[in-house]
DNA sequence: GGTTAGCACTCTTATTGTGGGAGTGCTAAA
DNA sequence: TTTAGCACTCCCACAATAAGAGTGCTAACC
């Protein structure tokens, strides 16, 4: 593939991105701003309809990029301008000013979709959410606990159980002890583990009350897991986008929203990958996403993976922009819960 | 206004409820069975029209209610039919498996969403959320604590805070002891006011780790009142409707569902009605819901309001059907916090 | 007096036709 | 290799037309 052709494509998918519509070669005579004629121009963009990079909507428009146009230009075209210093102390700031990890993440997640006019999201990082470190039962009134499970840097999950019996504050208390003293640190896959085989062994030689505190702290374990571990914000503004603006792809869109499991697939494909990752148009391999592409990025500390953020919308999307956004609010935020965990309780 | 000309009016909007078209005097001579020709129909209809109940989009149109028409047909035409028994315990099934409030909330407002195929909102109860129960102090590493708050019938609010010093965690036992002595039961809303006075007057007389601890309590019971107090779902079931369908008028109302204290005003001046209540097009004040209705309705536990809910779509909506609906499910959700309640804490 | 048939009228909606504009592909010449 | 020229295609906006639905009004009917 020639010099100028990808020049061409680079001129072509930037000039649509801005204004939307297909591009002509009068248009793009004038853009590339080498004083060529635009039958010239027609003959280049021929080509790179013949290698599948372009595509006119109707005989006689202008040329789009294809997925694979698009998918070259990010790839080895595209020119990320870096964010301005000032736009990312902004952001600093704000992720500073969240105290816990939800907000942290929520904090994110709405930075994102702020600065790109896109819909943000962020995935709870998952060593947060799976490190057991603290039980306690609070007695509510008749036979019922309120147990309270804090895990990872400050996470709380909390649960009503019903319980046969009535037990004494101290009873309470001192299951709580015990269970924190026994598990703290640990991994809540294995803490679940390791209770479902004590309440095996322990069959006959513990007491009651040790069996009925195993059975309690299960239950709020199984609730722990499956919670929310996806923000999602500024969907209203993939409204704002004409090629979108179908009622019909909206409703699967802000359904897969609220549904969030779809996404939460998606986003855990790319936890594999290092920095940025992208997937344009059908290559998610969601049908409903298809005219939608996904900038994603990991967040880690020292090496390991918390988890995934990144946007979602239009295909047309200004990647030259998008793209740092994501890699710096990846890359803050996981600053962000350094700073937590370094003086972290495990 | 004759007895047949209410019999019209009611006749028509249950048409249009129907299938959303303008009725015509044909249609409305066959619907209503009487055997009278589509002139004599059409004179009733410029009648109700000349008093403002019903309107034609153009000269050659059928009618279609105005606001005036809607509130007479809720107001004294309507005929609501009583949900189906095996229904109603349904939804009772569903309530009754939700074990604390914000799921017991969650679940009221899918259900009134998912059977009214609206939008539906419950508001998190009052008093179930403005009751201090019980405070904890969890030390975390550093000087970062973990403060927990449990209100009500065990509503959970946690926040990390920083302190000056490190505490022994039998200090922080005492100090969570002592406070929820102090403040068990109490209205939150009396326990800060009551913190900030004491703040003052313990200026000197008491030792520094007290005042402290007043300070976290505080910190912690400032986040814990604008918590989110509305339950939103079913958003995107309004997308189906013809009358809505308008990219603009959904980010609007879209936004308002994100926001949500435009809508949270707007039910806090339902709480004082008693049962259900209903807004039809811009009588809800807000331009937003100019093309819609609200139907809400109180819940209450021994006359003692608790918080209000209801369903949101638009102003041609099933209100024989969506009345009963919003009716029952305030019931049932008053009901299940009765339960809850009548052996709480408090 | 209420009810009805008849009729002219209005307005919407769908269909069709028309012309202009934008852009293309191809060919032949520079 | 580049360019000008030209015929061609397709979209789009606009007008014209016809059909259909429904109205208001009048005059006659029971």
């Amino acid at each position: 593939m020639s010099e100028r052709a990808s020049y061409f494509l680079k001129a072509l998918i930037e000039r649509y991105i801005r204004d939307g519509q297909p591009v002509g070669s009068r248009t793009l005579a004038k853009d590339t701003g080498l004083d060529l004629s635009p039958a010239t121009v027609r003959n280049v963009m021929a080509d790179l309809e013949d290698m599948g990079l372009v595509t006119s909507p109707h005989t006689s428009s202008g040329r789009v990029p294809t997925v694979s146009g698009y998918r070259l230009f990010v790839d080895s075209l595209l020119t990320v301008q870096p964010l301005a210093e000032q736009d990312i102390n902004a952001c600093q700031t704000e992720l500073a000013a969240a105290a816990d990890v939800t907000t942290l993440v929520d904090t994110a997640s709405r930075l994102l979709s702020s600065i790109t006019h896109l819909t943000g999201m962020v995935m709870v990082p998952r060593c947060e959410r799976d490190v057991f470190h603290q039980i306690e039962f609070v007695p509510l009134s008749g036979t019922r606990l309120l147990v309270i499970l804090v895990t990872g840097a400050g996470e709380v999950h909390n649960r009503i159980v019903y319980t046969d019996h009535t037990y004494t504050p101290a009873q309470l208390v001192q299951a709580g002890n015990m269970l924190t003293a026994m598990f703290s640190g640990q991994d809540l896959h294995t803490v679940r583990q390791q209770l479902l085989d004590d309440l095996e062994q322990t069959h006959q030689h513990v007491d009651q009350l040790m069996r009925q505190v195993l059975q309690l702290a299960q239950q709020v374990l199984v609730t722990a897991e499956p919670k929310d571990h996806l923000l999602v914000s500024g969907q209203t503004n993939l409204m704002e986008f004409d090629e979108l603006a179908n009622i019909e792809r909206l409703k699967a869109l802000f359904a897969a929203f609220t549904e969030k499991h779809q996404l939460l697939d998606l986003l855990d494909r790319c936890i594999a990958a290092e920095g940025v990752q992208i997937f344009i148009g059908d290559e998610s391999g969601y049908a409903l996403l298809d005219d939608c592409s996904l900038v994603t990025a990991t967040y880690r500390v020292r090496g390991q993976v918390l988890g995934v953020l990144g946007v979602i919308g239009p295909t047309r999307m200004n990647y030259q922009r998008v793209i740092p956004v994501v890699d710096v609010t990846a890359r803050l935020l996981a600053a962000a819960f350094g700073q937590q965990s370094s003086c972290s309780i495990v």
